[in-house]
DNA sequence: ATTATTTACGTACTTTGTACGCAAAGTATA
DNA sequence: TATACTTTGCGTACAAAGTACGTAAATAAT
């Protein structure tokens, strides 16, 4: 049986993230609570269904995305978060880059939209503090987890990642000790593979380890 | 109203920890499913009950405890943790000295006993996992957080801070570098007062930081 | 006083992290 | 072909954090 479980709720922080902005998708709600206004994908969970699951059956419900690299984040159960009855919610969030998914609006969201995170609204329930939660999740994993494994293609020489860290942390990092550093903690491994057709000298490919 | 959410359960890892033995506190079921064996304590959440506040409500119900400094760790939320019908449980955590509390089996419990976490059985549900989870999140947390808070006193000489580290993480720290530790990493302030009637030297008393 | 014990400060060394130099391997230009 | 130019990737020097350990200060016991 499909049956929902009525107080267990997911959310999806998806950050978008290109040329230096990053973005957070939200959907525009096509029921109540909070009909016609935008916030972060989500919805219920059914009886037979994981959580993970839950999360990716959503996002694609809602917003046509599918195959991204989810984490779970963190539970927000606060009383009075939901306005019409208690419901507690699991978030999970992802990096991705937006020109790669096609936005399809579907299920209860009559639009689907990416924002500039920067100078955000207020949004429904606890959305904001979701996504500020995320993001800082985001930025504290990103030395430790493949969290940019959607950013980046399966192989990839090192100074590309070299470029989205540096635009994704706001901060320039010495391209010598960026090397240094993935390769020691053994975030990547070196591919017996090199750039060709680049401008200058070919590049060892590289490759995401996942622990 | 004060109804029960059946789909959101509370489960609580509480260590006590004592001449370097950690044991974990169980409670022998007093209804199905499981009746009769031993489980961590927990249950269910009010309707208007947030998460942190049930977690120490069923504390206090089914074991006596009050007063801990108890830490969110997880969710599990695999679909068959559970026999008879979908539920989630988030796990909280606390370590305490035994000692200090005085036990009473109430509400769903008959019992309530303290157990070595070394040679542990199988337990209900998914709780072996919830244990090693809470273990290893408190292992971490140690030199972050003020998990050991219940485990000390108000105020206290370093060397006492400096044992408890030493037996919980099963290692031998130098007492020297792990006062500069403590102090350079703020966990901790100094107050103006010593111990005295002590053996030899007084110390100076300090107390954790909660930041 | 002397000795024993615990506290608390300090110093030398090792590992990790950061700043930066520069040669190697290509492309573009003469 | 030679020369300049760009990007890669190794290496070295200095700084900060972490570890090993010496020893004096403060008290109790003798």
């Amino acid at each position: 049986m499909n049956e929902i479980l009525p107080n267990i709720s997911i959310d999806n922080a998806i950050f978008g993230f290109a040329n230096g902005e990053l973005k957070i998708l939200l959907i525009k709600r096509d029921k109540q609570p909070e009909f016609d206004r935008w916030s972060l994908p989500g919805g219920y969970v059914y009886c037979n269904e994981n959580m993970d699951d839950a999360s990716r059956r959503l996002l694609q419900e809602l917003t046509g995305m599918s195959n991204l690299f989810l984490s779970r984040v963190d539970v927000f159960g606060d009383t009075d978060r939901y306005p019409d009855r208690r419901v507690i919610s699991v978030l999970y969030c992802a990096l991705v880059k937006p020109e790669q998914f096609e936005l399809l609006a579907g299920a209860h969201a009559k639009k689907v939209k990416w924002f500039k995170v920067k100078g955000i609204k207020k949004l429904p329930f606890d959305h904001n503090e979701m996504i500020d939660t995320a993001l800082s999740w985001l930025r504290d994993e990103i030395w430790r987890k493949p969290v940019l494994i959607n950013l980046l293609p399966e192989k990839f020489p090192l100074n590309q990642m070299h470029d989205l860290f540096q635009t994704f942390l706001h901060e320039t990092i010495d391209n010598r000790n960026f090397r240094k550093k993935v390769i020691s903690q053994e975030l990547v491994e070196r591919l017996n593979e090199k750039t060709k057709g680049g401008k200058q000298r070919p590049a060892y490919l590289y490759r995401l380890k996942r622990k």
